[in-house]
DNA sequence: CGAAGCGTTGACGCGGATCAAAGGCAGTGG
DNA sequence: CCACTGCCTTTGATCCGCGTCAACGCTTCG
């Protein structure tokens, strides 16, 4: 076994969609190999619920096209998006009975579903599928503790900074950020306001890091000085 | 495979020892059978660090006796704790080549060290083993997610009041909580400073939900009263 | 007894939340 | 083609929770 292999398969299965519909880390995505066969593809328009907190986990779910988000809110309303799962991504797979987290689609989205029993069967069996399954949750694992260092420790200007050069990786048009997602999912993400991202990416632009050639469209100037704001 | 086995084994290597080094977060600790044999038994006194961000990852550990903290430091000193790890849990794997966070001891101790070469081989022919650590992945993952909650959307009060429900399930004396880490790890851990925490946990009091009987030591009172602020 | 750490408490300030209003911009209907 | 409507985003004014700075008490240790 080699823990690299999730970082060295990383590209598999990357697709040449529109750039909108990329996946945010795409390390860590799993080959999941004979379990492919027997998954059913759905569709999911924008904001509908793939399944929610508490449901029966009875499917685990790997992304195809566009970005889904997984999230909690709380009593009062406020909600946080744990992550965002591009193409290539696993979700929903869970060590209780029930769903911890809600999901849904962040963008219009392709998705496919596989049988938890089905999928438990083959793991049982095949250490290579165990394997990209263990890999996969590994690089999860790394993605939540960097980002649980964001939401505990920094501010506004870091956060987006970070999320920024996250996207330089996966939604770049020359030298352009398309971004797939709202700003309330953003906000949501990052543990701020939709006033605060909408600000603090004015600030940006003040500092000549970037320019915000359109609500959904960010032009870097200075990627430098963003990954310096990372560290 | 039954993703369940991560929850059903969990106490498997439960220790009898004095409450203070009691885990945080039973469910997850991985029984990992033949691979038991190839460790090394080593001792952290408190606040020593085993591994650093950047190191070479060649070794994974599991927790015997203590608590052990992994983190990250910014440049300017903020420091960031992601996770506690009490006996039985696993710490230090890695997907790359270099451990993406510190490692020191929490309270005084006891960790067993194994060679990342010697784990990987053995997984790759030992689905049990393999399955173990995939269980135990997923429970960190879960336990991430929730505590990415906390960070995110969380107040300072509903932050103490999770952090010491956290603690019930495990370092609970009679009525009290033995608290084996410092206001600062738990501050540090929590996104909060030491004097937040202080203050906060008088508010507690002046609640009536605690009652501090010394630095170390919470009293309970209404436990009905701390959960539901947890939701 | 003094010094050093840790925890608590108080005064004050700041970063980001809240509240409010005013643009874009797409979709719809005339 | 333009007016209207509703949603998303931006921007401004104000507020508040938590951070910062400072002082003090308690415990431990020499």
């Amino acid at each position: 076994m080699n823990l690299n292999a999730c970082v060295a398969s990383a590209a598999t299965i990357q697709s040449a969609d529109a750039p909108e519909t990329r996946p945010f880390g795409i390390a860590g995505n799993a080959d999941i190999g004979n379990l492919r066969a027997t998954g059913r593809e759905r569709h999911f328009v924008r904001d509908r619920q793939i399944y929610g907190e508490g449901d029966d986990a009875d499917c685990a779910f790997q992304v195809v096209a566009g970005i889904v988000r997984t999230y909690k809110y709380l009593r009062d309303g406020r909600r946080q998006i744990c992550n965002f799962h591009g193409p290539g991504k696993l979700f929903g797979l869970e060590i209780g009975q029930a769903y911890g987290l809600s999901a849904a689609a962040a963008s219009d989205c392709t998705v496919t579903s596989y049988r938890r029993r089905t999928l438990e069967r083959l793991a049982a069996i095949d250490i290579q599928l165990l394997h990209q399954l263990f890999s996969s949750a590994l690089c999860g694992m790394a993605r939540m503790k960097q980002h649980s260092i964001t939401l505990g420790r920094r501010t506004a200007v870091e956060r987006l900074a970070i999320f920024l050069v996250d996207c330089t990786e996966y939604s770049m048009v020359g030298n352009d950020i398309l971004l797939a997602i709202s700003r309330r999912d953003i906000a949501d993400h990052l543990g701020l306001t939709i006033e605060t991202v909408s600000r603090t990416l004015s600030e940006l632009e003040d500092r000549a890091c970037i320019e915000l050639s359109g609500p959904r469209c960010v032009h870097l100037i200075d990627i430098a000085g963003l990954r310096d704001l990372c560290e």
